[in-house]
DNA sequence: CACCAAACGCAACATTATAACGTTGCGTAA
DNA sequence: TTACGCAACGTTATAATGTTGCGTTTGGTG
């Protein structure tokens, strides 16, 4: 039941757009959350599933109609909004404070917050990563004597595919 | 009545932090606005007085609240919702996503977004810019053929002041 | 088993934002 | 003057998002 022949792999390639197999990140949250001791229930993993099958930031309430769907009982806001808070807590997803929706980490295994680029006419969502991103933002935080807990950086417009499909 | 004594000075210095005299500002708004034919209109004005004075993020019903005691009338959502999208159009006032807030931007004379440092102590921000950040994001928005519209960069964390009160 | 803490279920509520439609005021032109 | 067009604003209702409070279940532990 617990995903027990796939074997997750550490993502070296800060490149690679989170190009990534559903089941094969969600055996690295299982293998994380163990690691942590922190309980990675079936809604959990569940909601977290759902995430990476969407392939785009998905809102709380889409989460919630869609496991009315999938799961025996309909589950409300409180319970969804519960297990986001675990799952970010857990650094296994991001919200996207731009729409208010969901997205799954593409690198749980680094600490670092992502670089989102969110697709305005298609939903779609890359995230990247960029060491000098930390820096600039350390620098002008020193600036101001100010000491960050968290950043927020997301960035709207077209992405490629819109762009060549003329939709943009 | 149109505060005909104060000259508008654009600032040179990218790292005033935000300090800047409200009546300076709203000169300069209204300066802005009527060089480019929008019409900066009473309660758009008031607003943007409102959020200067403030000198922190204020949600959309902390203004109606606010309007409501200075006003003859109280004003409804939809005419706040509506003024403060004109503000943002003309570069007046920023979303603060990460808090459903809102806050005068700094340079309106100047195009780029802002970097913000919101404090979760004292609920302060400042405003800095860095042309590194466009840059930085510029290259990442190139890796995937991605064409940037707007960006929303909003750092949480403790400022110098509570962190020197021990608040922090 | 008894106990406890964490997770979950549920109802109600709070907050943020928008839809839909009506009104006002002002400029323009027959 | 009247009619028209248009942008801003008003009003009502409602959608969308997020939270509080409290009771119940569950899974681990002595």
């Amino acid at each position: 039941m617990a995903l027990p022949s796939i074997q997750p792999q550490p993502c070296a390639d800060p490149n690679c757009r989170g190009r990534h197999a559903p089941a094969e990140r969600l055996a690295l949250a299982v293998s994380l959350c163990r690691a942590r001791g922190a309980k990675l229930t079936q809604l959990r993993r569940r909601i977290l599933e759902l995430l990476w099958e969407r392939g785009r930031p998905a809102g709380a309430y889409e989460l919630i109609e869609a496991l009315k769907r999938s799961a025996a009982r309909p589950v409300g806001p409180p319970t969804v909004y519960r297990a986001l808070e675990f799952l970010m807590a857990q650094g296994l997803v991001s919200k996207i404070e731009s729409r208010n929706a969901y997205v799954p980490c593409a690198h749980p295994e680094r600490q670092n917050d992502g670089l989102f680029f969110i697709c305005t006419h298609c939903g779609s969502s890359v995230e990247l990563e960029d060491p000098r991103l930390e820096q600039v933002i350390a620098e002008n935080a020193a600036l101001i004597g100010f000491r960050p807990k968290r950043r927020v950086v997301e960035v709207e417009g077209a992405c490629q595919t819109c762009i060549a499909g003329g939709a943009a």
